[in-house]
DNA sequence: TTCCATGCAAACGTTTTGCATTTCG
DNA sequence: CGAAATGCAAAACGTTTGCATGGAA
């Protein structure tokens, strides 16, 4: 693990995701809060400072960064549990992780030949609000 | 559903990806194929022409997409089976369906708010290819 | 003093769009 | 003939990178 310098920076995106938690930001939407606080502690934040901010954290660990192709969202959330993705608006629900039997990643690497362990699984459906449009 | 007329473009690309079938090509790599195949049928295809085809066989269901956030890949299968998704080079592999118990969509759906029904399911794992680097 | 991190701008890969032209029905 | 589809080029979008500068340790 390559040893990181603490930034108002990188400081300021963590507290970010951490108060956006739930809402599986984006980096744009990191920016923004970041942005948006009263205390101005980052006057010219650049997105690609929040970028690498975000690569950075999921690298030691400290967030978690739900991939979705190439586009990235990102959890303050570090607990195991899946997520549902909504196919009309693209909004990432929590799935509480009782729900799911343990022997299913078992299954899936049996059949699959890969190795799942730990990581989430993404279900897409319609969320409430767009089910009711 | 929209009335559409049959192209050589179009029926080229639905070639491409039943020929590609199991591969979960992109639109790059059906542009590609369609380019490759000796029976020289587009001489001047565009990517734009492969895009626009694929969102109207996806919407006439003769194709089936497989979203990856922004990023696309395509499926010739139509039948409901789910997908594993390698974190490392992105291959998508199907997973067999018998491995995953019919209760679980109900399941998620009541935790969630969601609605689930026939939306494929995406793992994410190691491949065995990457897993053995 | 070192070298990691930053801001900026430019580059990147994928997808979408505007528009004139072609072609199916 | 009219509507849909095409080819081309440019734009859009999220993300990454090169480089000179700045700042933590």
């Amino acid at each position: 693990m390559k040893r990181t310098r603490n930034t108002v920076q990188r400081q300021a995106v963590l507290d970010a995701i951490r108060a956006l938690d739930g809402q599986h930001p984006t980096a744009a939407e990191v920016f923004e809060q970041v942005c948006n606080t009263p205390s101005e502690t980052c006057p010219r934040l650049s997105l690609a400072t929040v970028y690498r901010a975000l690569d950075t954290l999921t690298a030691q660990k400290q967030i978690a960064e739900i991939r979705l192709g190439t586009v990235c969202r990102y959890d303050a959330g570090l607990d195991l549990h899946h997520h549902i993705i909504c196919r009309q608006c693209g909004t990432v629900t929590d799935v509480c992780e009782d729900a799911l039997p343990v022997t299913l990643y078992r299954k899936v690497e049996k059949c699959s030949g890969y190795i799942v362990a730990d990581e989430p699984i993404q279900f897409y459906g319609l969320c409430p609000k767009c089910n009711k449009l």
